[in-house]
DNA sequence: TCTATAGGGTCAAAGGTCTG
DNA sequence: ACAGACCTTTGACCCTATAG
């Protein structure tokens, strides 16, 4: 610090000899930077920018040629080495950056992007939870069509048309968790038949959904059909405790077995209560994260749907995997983000086993037989030939 | 300076010998480091990066595997020299003053004091790459014990047995990728039961597995018989296309349409090839990456094991993919890095789905009546009774 | 005692990382 | 995207213990 040699490139402090010349830092990391990048400046003026610690910067050009002039020495480069990871020690209060991320994301969207439009984090998982928060309120009235599933399909979506929704979305009296009393196969059945109405309409608010053939819509909302009723009813359920799921209408089942029910469901009940409900409680799972698990869970390639089909499938929940993933972080912190995103993100294998074993012939028969289905439901399950 | 002999780690000129065997000061110094630092690397490749004097610093990993390959000795390393003892300023006093004390006072600092901690994701991924290195090592032998699958998942585990796998484990000349033919059912067999075999070894190589009951440990394996060997199928399948599946002695499977193999296994066929191999080559998946995946596939609680053992698999499954994301964000950088991430470990729901498929009664039956199976098979699919 | 060898330590100068 | 402060790693060079 006291009688330190000079940079001979811009006359700064040096910081030592670097590729054989006293120079600082500055010019040590400009010169290996340039070499290593191979990149060519051109000078705006006559190459003979003057080159000091103030304007060192203003010339990229006579700032490297006043490198080679003073010596330094490109041979002194060695190959890359290994990657080292971070150096710099954690620092707490950084929220921030996550904002300013997502800002500068928004303001750089192009505006005619339509199908999978690049948004902040923040507005696409806002919208995964309007979504979400139309479908509920659908899934809380009274409305319930009796149509074939083509005609759920192909008609008009309900959840985004305003006028529909103030018409026939408003919440049914009877569907305001309270009058708690066990289930019964009616009321697995009337749930049944709402979710899987809910379900359709869900499916008909993704954009990649209007694009796909009737095939691909059909084999994507028949994968989801169990799955996507089991988040449903766990997620909105009240907590009455890890063993109680509750229906809107108050009706409820627990881990009391029900010799009635083939011995499929039973088992069932047992898997959501214990690889869903304790999960999500466990984790605190809120609104949004629900909302973009759900989506996740919804868009599922594995589905018997077309490859192409699959790819745009693909890309879509990976591009909402991390938004929510981004918006975790930001919310809870990077250690704790990471792990309740790969806790979450890892129940999608317990989904995905629900959904597979929903399709196998024995459980189904079992279900079939036990509950009366609509020819809606029977379509739904089983194709319609 | 002439006749000089060669470092056997980078062909540099040596030193003299160094730890046992002739040796640069470069490698001598880096292993002496490696050792007392107790450090561990993850290399970026597939475990086989050149090492010579240029790129020596390149993989850090495979440079202290060649120091160890080529017989570097760790046991010629010192015990902590007395550092009070050692006077390292004798010619010099006067020229640092400020300095010596300052290193006098990090001298006699404990040694394990962990001033950089490496990071733990490198632990945890290098562990997970050594198992699978080994389980691959194990794959391309041609040992193969006939026993029950209680004699392989109790027996003493082969995969961490240096003197078994020194003696057992070196590769078959036949297992060399070359000599490529149509696979037959023969073939078909022939792989199920090696992959199947590794499998029960790789199982024991995790410590989680180990505590586990008997009826727990079978059902992790059964749930795992089917996507295990898939993965590696593909992951280690040369590049001849994406429609060419090569196993390690030139049997090959592609597209064509096997018409004496049931309508299931062909369907599974094509589901390997545009799930599982497909997204592993665009994706670039490398080594570490692979054993991290395959790990996490195989730490599956969606397999019918107590709640104790699906919640402990959960935890060690969340917990390698953290460090899995850790590794993938110091390797790719934040964007890469979640998209990646993302798309990979979903990647799991179709492993999920592949698992569940494969317990399907009609699916098993084709499989069954068209292969014939030995009774560690049965026993692997159906259970013991 | 002397010398060659092979241990360990040092620190300038490489390269990598991260924040502004 | 670039600049540069700040971090880790490398290895030529040094000191020291020991065997012959």
């Amino acid at each position: 610090m006291e009688n330190k040699e000079l940079c001979l490139v811009c006359q700064d402090f040096s910081s030592g000899y670097h590729y054989g010349i006293p120079s600082c830092n500055g010019c040590k990391t400009f010169f290996r930077r340039t070499v290593m990048k191979k990149q060519k400046f051109v000078c705006q003026f006559d190459q003979n920018c003057p080159v000091d610690k103030s304007i060192r910067c203003a010339c990229r050009f006579c700032r490297f040629e006043k490198c080679l002039k003073v010596g330094m020495d490109q041979s002194a480069l060695q190959a890359s080495r290994d990657p080292i990871g971070y150096t710099k020690r954690t620092k707490k209060p950084e929220r921030r950056p996550m904002k300013e991320i997502s800002s500068d994301e928004s303001s750089n969207e192009s505006p005619e992007r339509q199908i999978t439009p690049t948004r902040s984090f923040e507005n696409t998982l806002n919208l995964l939870a309007v979504r979400e928060k139309s479908a509920n309120e659908l899934r809380l009235s009274s409305y319930l069509p009796k149509r074939s599933l083509k005609q759920a399909l192909c008609s008009k979506p309900l959840l985004n048309d305003p006028i529909f929704m103030n018409k026939h979305a408003s919440r049914s009296p009877r569907h305001n968790y309270d009058n708690l009393r066990f289930i019964t196969q009616d009321d697995y059945h009337y749930w049944h038949e709402r979710d899987w109405f809910v379900l359709t309409e869900y499916a008909k608010t993704f954009n990649i959904f209007k694009n796909m053939s009737y095939h691909d819509k059909t084999e994507l909302v028949r994968h989801a059909a169990i799955v996507i009723p089991v988040l449903n009813q766990v997620y909105n359920s009240p907590d009455h405790g890890l063993d109680t799921v509750v229906f809107p209408d108050g009706t409820y089942y627990d881990r009391t077995h029900e010799p009635t029910r083939p011995a499929g469901l039973n088992r069932k009940k047992y898997q959501v209560l214990d690889l869903v409900l304790k999960p999500f409680r466990e984790m605190e799972v809120n609104f949004n994260e629900f909302s973009a698990f759900k989506a996740i869970t919804f868009l599922n390639p594995d589905a018997d749907v077309s490859l192409e089909t699959k790819a745009a499938i693909n890309e879509e929940r990976v591009t909402i995997t991390k938004h929510l993933y981004s918006y975790m972080v930001q919310k809870d912190g990077l250690e704790k983000a990471i792990y309740r995103f790969g806790r979450l993100i890892l129940m999608g294998t317990t989904m995905s086993k629900m959904a597979c074993e929903s399709k196998e012939a024995v459980w189904i028969a079992d279900f079939f037989e036990n509950i009366g289905f609509t020819s809606f439901a029977k379509e739904l399950i089983f194709g319609d030939n």
